[in-house]
DNA sequence: GAGCTCGCAGTGGG
DNA sequence: ACCCACTGCGAGCT
């Protein structure tokens, strides 16, 4: 494991070009978060195509989110796996997980995940960005029922993607601070992400629009929910 | 390389 | 976690 402590470069860089190795971004405020390359280019080509061919996103009410009052179809495609019968609440709805047996090359990539963390996982959302007009917003997870303790595990495919990070007291027109630098990262196909605790309490996430790119993404974020 | 313009990216507030 | 309005900026062009 190879670690990076970086004081002041906005944005933080990777040390390493070679792929392989784990980077650790720096502690200093909260943030606590890893990235590695997890499959090679001939896994991550063949497990692109299998998630491509066999997962079935939500749709209609469920592929809806209510914010400001208002009901919305999310700018992504979405669905959840896990243990019986857990489900996902956020945004004024709930979204429940299917089997991890529906889609059969889930079940290695969960291994995978959890034989370079030594986490176990019970919960798997996916998200599909079909191209880069297609984005998440700034957000924390901070769901009741995520267990704050635990890392989540952020897997890419296709689409390389910025990813974004903005510090809670650095964000409105009041606000507090802003000597704690955003943090932008590319996330690679076939790459890791970990988010340890406590970076989702202090720490703001996006997925920016990037409305040049034309092919799609897949996420898949491992979580460990209060079962 | 200065100036312009138009689209994109970032932000804040609902 | 989105949508919209607004702003600043920068790539591309002349």
């Amino acid at each position: 494991m190879q670690s990076l402590q970086t004081q002041t470069s906005i944005p933080v860089q990777l040390s390493s070009g070679d792929g392989t190795k784990s980077v650790k971004y720096y502690e200093k405020e909260n943030f606590n978060v890893n990235y590695r390359m997890l499959f090679s280019k001939n896994e991550a080509d063949e497990l692109f195509h299998q998630l491509e061919s066999n997962v079935d996103y939500y749709s209609g009410d469920l592929a809806r989110i209510k914010m400001f009052g208002k009901w919305v179809n999310i700018p992504r495609q979405h669905v959840a796996y896990g243990s019986n019968g857990l489900h996902y609440k956020f945004s004024g709805n709930t979204i429940p997980a299917k089997p991890w047996s529906s889609v059969p090359c889930l079940q290695q990539i969960k291994d995978r995940v959890e034989s370079v963390l030594g986490v176990t996982f019970n919960f798997l959302l996916i998200n599909r960005y079909a191209n880069g007009m297609q984005y998440m917003g700034e957000h924390r997870d901070d769901e009741k029922e995520l267990e704050s303790d635990a890392p989540i595990a952020s897997v890419s495919f296709g689409q390389e993607r910025d990813f974004t990070f903005r510090h809670k007291d650095c964000r409105g027109k009041q606000k507090k601070r802003s000597d704690v630098p955003k943090i932008t990262h590319s996330l690679q196909h076939g790459s890791l992400l970990v988010m340890n605790a406590p970076t989702n309490k202090f720490w703001y996430h996006a997925l920016p629009k990037r409305s040049h790119t034309k092919n799609p993404r897949i996420n898949l974020t491992f979580r460990v929910m209060k079962e």
